[in-house]
RNA sequence: GGCAGAUUGCCCGAGCGGCCAAUGGGAGCGGACUGUAAAUCCGUCGGCUUAUGCCUACCCAGGUUCGAAUCCUGGAUCUGCCA
């Protein structure tokens, strides 16, 4: 993916969507139509693993590099420790052992996404490197000084939080966030940033800040904020967090969720994170709209961001779990080998002997009490090898295993768990 | 610094001494309808060996009372008014 200039880089990013706000368009598109330019997108340890925000800047990373431009991923370990304001309240701050543990998982994470390789390979840095040795009266004569306080207090975050409060701590970051890209632009001539919606104002300041400093020009954009058909956000229940990390989220799960993603979503989803060309995706918006019950274009999109994020082989799996889960056939017609890879996927826990199917629906996690079980069953909710289980005091026979171990637990229309008896 | 008010279950928000595990809305969960979709309708929504039973819960710690989310004392945090 190395080498040749793409042209067309700035326009398709403009047909998927990926550009909400940008620095002056002219010059942006005649700086990445004119060679290979360093770019930039960090990523703050502020959780154990990246989720679906994290992704569209990582799928749109790849997109430039494979255009033939260089990327430079940063890795937040000294902006992690400090944390960017958010609008409803001051962050928790971590210890220096999280955030470095955490550091650590996102640098792991990222590395898959770009190439090492060729003229343009990719570059990974960490803010701790020049941040944590800077003192503080350098930083505050050399980066402070370009700050005017005035129009710091006017940026819409943190107007938002003068009512409630914001410390001297999360007012500070944008500064640190200048400073990298200053720092980048001096040490590696690194001239584009690209980031969230909500990263604009941070943004900018760094653009701002080489301009200042050094008299230089740089540029910037960022993707916009990808909310579900309410107009919420996504990730802001359990429901709809989407980690990368697969011990967060098993391939499986991560491969259900694009599964199930509203019809009206999926176009713009396609456009966002997959490589499909704008022919194909056009082609699978219409098919969605005419045979929506065919769900191509779920399937499709599901397939292309698992492969891309979990590999050819945890798609493979998952979708031949999901196909023996939910293919409808009797579960006793499947091979052992081919049902407990299923559940595995799917998720599955261990007994040693055959118990109530209250205390299983408890034991596999589908539920959380014993109470709630009882309460699935009353509701017809609990299904034992798809048979809906009608007895709350229900007790497994030998008859019921599969392949002479397997039980199947499904909760609901979708949630389904194995249990491995003996 | 002074005065006044607030703090309730995942979130919002009623309750103002017993009928309170606590009205209502949202989220979540289940069912029907479907396409492992959306919308809609219905049900459900602290835990326990399912029990006219017990435990834990209405910011925290004490107290009054036969009995407290509700009253009193002290503390914490937040909001408004005054300085």
């Amino acid at each position: 993916m190395t080498g040749t200039l793409d042209p067309t880089l700035l326009d398709d990013l403009v047909w998927r969507g990926l550009i909400a706000h940008s620095t002056d368009p002219g010059a942006l598109r005649e700086a990445l139509t004119s060679g290979s330019v360093r770019f930039y997108v960090g990523f703050d340890p502020t959780a154990p693993s990246l989720h679906m925000g994290n992704l569209v800047q990582l799928v749109t990373a790849r997109r430039m590099q494979k255009a033939g431009h260089t990327p430079y991923i940063l890795v937040g370990g000294a902006t992690g420790m400090i944390g960017d304001p958010k609008d409803s309240s001051e962050r928790t701050l971590n210890s220096l052992d999280t955030v470095k543990d955490w550091s650590d998982r996102v640098r792991r994470q990222v590395e898959p996404f770009v190439s090492f390789q060729g003229a343009n390979a990719a570059t990974i840095v960490n803010n701790y490197d020049w941040t944590a040795s800077l003192s503080t009266i350098d930083f505050l004569r050399d980066i402070g000084k370009h700050f005017p306080v005035n129009r710091m207090l006017q940026r819409d975050v943190v107007s938002r939080r003068l009512e409630s409060g914001i410390s001297y701590t999360e007012f500070s970051y944008v500064l640190l966030q200048s400073m990298d890209f200053l720092s980048l632009f001096r040490d590696h001539g690194v001239t584009l940033q690209h980031g969230a919606t909500d990263q604009w104002g941070n943004i900018t300041a760094g653009v701002e800040l080489i301009r200042r400093a050094d008299g230089g020009h740089a540029h910037a954009f960022v993707t916009p904020l990808i909310t579900k058909p309410d107009g919420t956000k996504y990730g802001k229940t359990e429901a709809d967090a989407l980690w990368l990390d697969p011990e967060m989220m098993s391939p499986y799960a991560f491969h259900q969720w694009w599964l199930n993603v509203d019809d009206s979503q999926v176009g713009e989803l396609l456009k966002m994170f997959t490589f499909l060309s704008q022919e194909e995706i056009a082609a699978l918006e219409a098919v969605t709209e005419n045979e929506p019950w065919k769900r191509s274009g779920q399937k499709r999109l599901a397939d292309e961001v698992t492969t891309f994020v979990h590999g050819v082989e945890e798609t493979e799996s998952a979708k031949a779990a999901a196909a023996a889960l939910f293919g409808g056939g009797d579960l006793h017609s499947l091979s052992v080998a081919t049902l407990s890879a299923a559940l595995r996927e799917a998720g599955s826990t261990s007994v040693a002997a055959l118990a109530p199917v209250v205390d299983l629906l408890v034991e596999t996690g589908l539920v959380k009490s014993k109470g709630e079980a009882r309460r699935t069953i009353s509701e017809g909710g609990a299904y034992l090898n798809n048979v809906r289980v009608e007895d709350p005091e229900a007790q497994p026979a030998t008859s019921d295993l599969i392949g002479g171990s397997w039980l199947v637990l499904r909760k609901g229309k979708k949630q389904f768990a194995g249990v491995e008896v003996g």
